[in-house]
DNA sequence: GCCGTTTTCGGCCCGACTGTTTTCAGTCG
């Protein structure tokens, strides 16, 4: 099976981690981490590359070296560098970096003096109280490692955007209310529309900013206060959110909301141009020697360093800088452009409203269609579809449709893709259909190739349209089933298939990388809500900032035609 | 380890906060 970019990036990083530790050239270690983030968010797979002879080193921040081992690790699975570094410093001291307040150096620290290889020698020494004897570490550093063994048990894994939003929108109210108060606005990769947060950046303006922080780390969800300074601090929330606040002058604004909004990757790249022109670039503005010379807007942060506004999705160092210079940036795609939803329930199978109540609340979001894609029979816990209620269905949805001007409800469904490729329902219903959706929902656990055949087995069938969630990952909760994507979107270019970007805020699935794959390829992307009530047709915008961050623009999603125009994008069968 | 309309060698983003210090290193974002 080949190896896949994210598990090179992963050995990458790694062997970063260990050179670190043992006290290796800062920027040698840079370079391993650059290759492994450019890995992670290449559209194509380098094993691919590789099989093609392709010249690894033309990827920027690879070279000669860089290139050599990336082929090792393709073509054996084997990296002999870390191999020989895991014989100076032991691998599971990678582990140990993960922790707050252990950086290299004090890893370094642990190995050397007190002989600590692995997480469960640093908590032993941690209990023993040994680790305030080490040179730079002191009571609170051990203390606080402790605190932090003893939570990890309950794991602190990243939330969800859209639990993110709910939990920070109380918060920013709050502040907001502070006297002296300006502006109040999150950064970071909450701004960047991240499908999950490890922790919120707020950025606010204050006459008062002692004022402001005192506010902050009084306020009644902090559970633990990490840092209280002037223009920083840091907490806790109950939720176990991490949340920093930073104040500065509103005259530093624009350079301050760039510098906090990131991702870091970007904000180096846009700092060595601006070095490059003789400028300094910080969150206080953009410098010429001592001079300010802008800073206020982000605008002019970009103009300082001649390039168009960059809108924050696109800021992950994958391409945008290279893109604006160019000014060939993706003008993204908009909420508004969004004319139709390709996925939604009814309560005919697991939904919770009928379909005269979802077409109506489509309606009102402004949309001209609706596709109702209940469950195929194989579904029997939701009570699928079989093909005498799916033609009742077809008849309901006709008569609705005549009540209907301006709107038109679409005959769908949410095929199960079988075990062997086959769709749940024979073709003589399927082609009574406006648009067939299919989707895995059993056998997760095929091998990948298998998997990837049955797929792509299931796009054979000629009224299959679109491949809905298609790596069936529920973020936090459920892995990805193993799939072949870049394969299948082939697949689906050579079949003239449609792939779904699922917009509910725990699938996003396409992902960011793979919406930006299939735009090179040219397979059209829809965007839809899997919505099983009326309410979460609002999950749309979360399936636009996935699709933004993809760099899709409106042209490269189905659903943002009148249906008609859509209709002629799906392959004739 | 990468890279080059000043360079094939000598650079490589920049500042805040904490803890452990007594002027600063380490960590973090």
């Amino acid at each position: 099976m080949p190896i896949h970019n994210v598990e090179i990036a992963q050995t990458l990083n790694k062997l970063a981690d260990l050179l670190e530790i043992e006290g290796a050239n800062a920027f040698r270690v840079r370079a391993y981490r650059n290759a492994a983030r450019l890995l992670e968010s290449l559209p194509r797979s380098v094993a691919d590359m590789v099989a093609a002879h392709e010249d690894l080193s033309e990827l920027p921040g690879i070279g000669e070296a860089l290139a050599g081992k990336i082929e090792e690790l393709v073509k054996t699975g084997h990296l002999t560098a870390l191999a020989q570094e895991e014989k100076r410093v032991p691998a599971a001291l990678s582990d140990l970096m993960k922790i707050p307040g252990l950086g290299p150096r004090r890893v370094h620290e642990l190995f050397e003096q007190l002989k600590i290889t692995d997480l469960a020698g640093l908590e032993n020494a941690a209990r023993a109280g040994k680790l305030q004897t080490l040179e730079g570490f002191g009571e609170k550093t051990e203390t606080r490692i402790r605190a932090y063994l003893d939570r990890k048990t309950q794991a602190t894994a990243r939330m969800l955007l859209v639990t993110a939003e709910q939990v920070v929108e109380s918060l920013l109210q709050t502040l907001r209310g502070v006297k002296g108060v300006k502006r109040v606005v999150p950064a970071g990769s909450f701004r960047r529309r991240q499908e999950t947060v490890g922790d919120v950046d707020i950025l606010a303006t204050c006459a008062d900013s002692a004022g402001i922080m005192r506010r902050f780390v009084g306020y009644e969800d902090v559970a633990e206060t990490i840092a209280h300074g002037a223009t920083r601090s840091s907490v806790i929330l109950r939720s176990g959110l991490h949340v920093d606040l930073r104040v500065v002058p509103e005259e530093c604004y624009g350079a301050a909301l760039h510098y906090f909004t990131g991702s870091k990757a970007h904000n180096i790249a846009i700092r060595a141009r601006a070095l490059q022109a003789g400028l300094k670039i910080n969150e206080y503005g953009v410098f010429r020697g001592e001079t300010r010379v802008g800073g206020a807007t982000e605008p002019e942060v970009y103009a300082a360093v001649q390039l168009p506004y960059i809108e924050p999705e696109l800021r992950e160092d994958r391409g945008e800088i290279e893109a604006a210079e160019k000014n060939r940036l993706p003008k993204l795609v908009v909420l508004t452009d969004i004319r139709g939803d390709l996925q939604s329930h009814s309560t005919a199978t697991d939904g919770q409203a009928g379909i005269a109540e979802m077409a109506q609340a489509a309606r009102k979001r402004g949309y001209e269609y609706l596709a109702i894609t209940d469950h195929s029979q194989r579904m029997t816990m939701v009570h699928g579809l079989n093909a005498t209620r799916l033609a009742q269905q077809i008849r309901e949805i006709d008569r609705l449709n005549e009540k209907l001007s301006g709107f038109r409800i679409l005959k769908s469904i949410e095929v199960d893709i079988l075990e062997n490729g086959g769709l749940d329902l024979a073709d003589a219903i399927l082609k009574e259909l406006d648009v067939v959706v299919g989707a895995v929902h059993s056998h997760f656990n095929l091998s990948r190739e298998k998997q990837t055949e049955r797929i792509a087995r299931a796009m054979d069938n000629p009224y299959f349209h679109i491949f809905a969630h298609p790596s069936g990952r529920l973020i936090g909760e459920r892995e990805a089933y193993a799939v072949d994507l870049e394969s299948l979107l082939h697949a689906a270019k050579e079949r003239g298939c449609i792939l779904e970007l699922n917009a509910h805020p725990m699938r996003l699935d396409l992902n960011d990388v793979y919406c930006r794959m299939a735009k090179e390829l040219g397979v059209k992307i829809a965007i839809s809500t899997d919505s099983h009530n009326p309410q979460s047709l609002d999950f749309m915008r979360f399936g636009i900032n996935q699709a933004r961050r993809g760099w899709l623009e409106k042209d490269d999603i189905l659903n943002t035609r009148p249906w008609e125009a859509a209709r002629k994008l799906l392959r004739k069968s």
